[in-house]
DNA sequence: TTCCACTTGCTAATGATTTGCATCTAAAAA
DNA sequence: TTTTTAGATGCAAATCATTAGCAAGTGGAA
């Protein structure tokens, strides 16, 4: 039994988001699938998107993405935005020199969230973030 | 033995660093020192400053602060940068509901920098970040 | 007290996001 | 299939935080 496609998988999510499946939409999720594997600025898919949708347009998808908890808003770089498909749950590491960003699989003891909850006295904890801040191996050879 | 008071302790910060103590930095420091206790905006502390600096120079303050790594600057909030004076080590818990921010104490086990340095391959980590997002009591109860 | 490199306060750019709006179009209904 | 319309898109203009440019001040060493 093969495997559905890409298309069909962006399909199926965009529905089961009660969502429109424009062609815009469809390569937007389709670019951030298959082409990109970090995250990346608005910017960079609408170039990658090579004029089929509107720079305006990625702005929206993307948050209304983002709502739904489909795609994952990083807040890394103080100056724009960066965006990722909501996928497994991981970290990032960032190169300080060159900005290159990777995922990190790693994460913290699960007992932590609550640990934290209770010492900051929340209702609940929903989620975390974690980054890394280093530099690559390419810059540490450039240096 | 008294213990220096709060702009004596502003006052070596800056000699430390090698800045001049004007009169706008000793201000904002101490702002950052006595009035707050979470990451503030720059917006916040330029009212904070009643007029006693432009909010220009609160920029190109933070800025030379953050570059000495006397101040650190928080990437939480996608459409505003958040500054802290560097303390301890230390961690954020964020209230998605209404953006308190609270200070937590709690780190990752000591020995996670090195292990993603090495999965991930780079040459060193230098910091990392961890920010918990959740709903706080006041918010809970609200809702 | 003098002098000058470092700072500050304006004002005018920037640059990333948003918003308004007329025009389309996916897809539910007939 | 055709009709119908709520939801989408593209373009242009508006926002808003952050930066730059520059002339006018001023710490603080000499």
């Amino acid at each position: 039994m093969a495997r559905p496609d890409k298309a069909l998988q962006t399909l199926e999510l965009l529905r089961a988001a009660r969502l429109r499946a424009t062609p815009q939409r469809r390569l937007l999720i389709e670019l951030l699938r298959t082409r990109t594997h970090r995250p990346v600025s608005v910017e960079e898919l609408h170039t990658l998107g090579t004029g089929k949708f509107d720079l305006t347009t990625a702005y929206r998808t993307l948050e209304t993405l983002s709502a739904l908890g489909l795609v994952r808003r990083i807040a890394i770089d103080h100056n724009r935005a960066l965006f990722e498909l909501a996928g497994e749950h991981h970290h990032h590491a960032i190169c300080t020199s060159c900005g290159r960003i990777e995922d990190v699989s790693t994460c913290v003891s699960p007992s932590l969230d609550e640990k934290v909850r209770k010492s900051v006295r929340f209702s609940r904890i929903n989620s975390h973030a974690l980054e890394f801040f280093g530099v690559c191996t390419k810059c540490a050879v450039r240096v």
